[in-house]
DNA sequence: CCTACCGATCGGTAGG
DNA sequence: CCTACCGATCGGTAGG
């Protein structure tokens, strides 16, 4: 029953918002009343805890086959970014529910992203360091910024891919693919020295 | 008084998100009571619209300057990057303020920006368009989603910088500008051809 | 997990 | 621009 409410509240405070979402509302979506709801988790607060520990969680446990993708130099980065992404896609409000905790919490949220995050980064950085020392990767290239931009174009493309689409014309919902391929481009492009040839 | 209204109410709806709050507040803010505000512009939701107009009254006066920034080539590039990074770092609540939106009224702001941005942005991808086949211009980039990809880093560096800087182990609250330097050399990188020695 | 109920606050109106 | 006031809904508790 928890997990379901966890649900519940998770699709609601991705698509409305913390504050905007009512615990009635989410106490309706799961099917029982109220003072149920609160018997589980005490108070919205607290379930709002709950959601993001639970979105950590998955996090933590597909982190590790995200960074494992591949093996090899150039093919290693495209394996990173299509399973980052694609952890992001196939759950569209994981990055809608991340944009709006930074938002209404900066503070709490850089805590938590430096107690759970940082070990992984670290990871990918130490990596790119070592292109730029074999001459595969850019050496006016910044690790730590350069990750920090990817994740954010990558997490802000599914949050918000949908809106941004209309400033070119689009008038339907899904040209997030074609972002998504010159997110890739434009990450790849910006990592590797040109290939000699 | 209209104005200091509208002011106040970016900054409140910026940082803590419209449901939020309460009119009650934005009163407090200004220094009158709530009925007065509620004469001034009749109802919260209307009050919301004259937040997003006036924003976008901001937007479509210094777009012109932005787009204008710099003449030839290679050099207009970062004119306009750094033109829009700083139309948004002035005023950070602007960033808030449209990510914020973008979540809350995807539909809304989708017809928002079809009508008020995308005249803008189609002058962006003539010019790169015309870039490519001057061979300036990488050949496999696609204008249109260069160009949101490009935004969205920006405006998401600007609304969440401080928060995922610490996904680096960055204590402090200011290392945006690192980031900035690099979201421009990736765009730099990612749309210029390397250059002929 | 429920029914019944609480004080506080919400957006908004009446009337001047 | 104010005082006074409204019904509805908020998060949460008592008690079983």
């Amino acid at each position: 029953m928890k997990d379901r409410i966890i649900q519940a509240a998770t699709r609601l405070f991705a698509d409305q918002g913390f504050a905007a979402t009512s615990v009635q509302a989410i106490a309706d979506a799961v099917g029982i009343r109220k003072p149920s709801l609160l018997y589980h988790f005490g108070s919205k607060e607290e379930l709002r805890q709950a959601v993001l520990e639970n979105m950590l969680l998955h996090w933590k446990e597909d982190l590790p086959r995200v960074l494992a993708a591949a093996q090899r130099g150039r093919d290693r980065l495209n394996a990173v970014l299509t399973a980052m992404i694609d952890f992001f896609i196939e759950e569209p409000h994981r990055a809608k529910l991340l944009v709006r905790e930074m938002l209404d919490r900066p503070d709490a949220m850089r805590k938590l992203f430096r107690k759970h995050l940082h070990p992984w980064t670290s990871l990918l950085t130490d990596y790119i360091r070592m292109g730029q020392e074999a001459g595969r990767v850019h050496l006016d290239l910044d690790p730590e910024s350069y990750v920090i931009q990817v994740v954010t174009m990558a997490v802000g493309t599914v949050a918000t891919g949908n809106v941004t689409a209309a400033m070119l014309g689009a008038t339907w919902a899904e040209p997030v693919e074609s972002q998504i391929k010159e997110l890739v481009r434009i990450a790849r492009c910006a990592l590797f020295t040109p290939r000699p040839t």
